[in-house]
DNA sequence: TATAAACTCTCCAGTTAGTGGAGTGTAAAG
DNA sequence: CTTTACACTCCACTAACTGGAGAGTTTATA
């Protein structure tokens, strides 16, 4: 199948189609005389698949890490758990990070009136050395 | 005071106070004989200032912003406080955003024995078209 | 059959917020 | 007087695309 069909059936655009070809995280055949892309259906599961790992904020990266050892029939789910339980850390990381964060801003946010006076103690906050 | 003092004192890098510099978020003078860059008490400050918007989430472009408020000395309070309030919403959809990706993922970890065997829960979700 | 619309291609540039390094010049210390 | 520490510019790179130009291809319509 052409681009279009691919990026459809995948969700995601023409462009990052193109892009993850460029890369080599898909490798379509290409026709000669046209210089179109072909995706086969194997090439089209591969897409799904990075388009759902992405959402599952997999980098590239991790994807195609997933993506060898989904097609390695050998594999061991110990990796892909390792590789899972990795992510979680981080977004844990992350969750913690942005509550301090949404704490703060909103600590900051209750004293300050919001009115058309200039006293700001967001701004005071800021540039308290 | 020279770059080196400015970024120590405002615990950026060197690197980066260049690159503000370079992209006009401070405007040190320079040096015509050395080309060293002169960073001025009121520089240090603005530098001090950003430095700490960039650690509550604040884009570069948001530091701009909340800059000229800053130093604008009619400036009404409400203007920070919009902005302040529109990055807590941003925080809290990243947190629920977060959240959500986290407890899919653990789900799957859970699901996922992480032996020798090739079945993997996981990769079955991804490839789930 | 002609043409217009829709699709595809490559290549280049830009995005964010810096970081790393090469090559070179300047200032301060021993 | 030389070493060391600092400063400069310029270029390339990061992640993961996105936008657009300019050109070729395929399909639908008049």
């Amino acid at each position: 199948m052409n681009i279009g069909k691919a990026a459809k059936l995948s969700n995601l655009t023409v462009k990052t189609v193109r892009y993850y070809a460029d890369i080599g995280l898909v490798k379509p055949l290409k026709n000669n005389s046209t210089g179109y892309r072909d995706f086969s259906d194997d090439d089209l599961a591969q897409l799904q698949f990075v388009a759902k790992a992405r959402k599952f904020n997999f980098s590239i990266q991790e994807c195609e890490e997933l993506l060898s050892l989904y097609s390695d029939k050998n594999r061991s789910s110990k990796e892909v758990k390792a590789l899972t339980l990795d992510k979680i850390s981080e977004i844990d990381a992350k969750l913690i990070e942005l509550k301090y964060l949404r704490h703060q801003l909103s600590f900051l946010a209750n004293n300050c009136k919001g009115n058309d006076r200039p006293e700001c103690p967001i701004l005071d906050a800021l540039s308290d050395g």
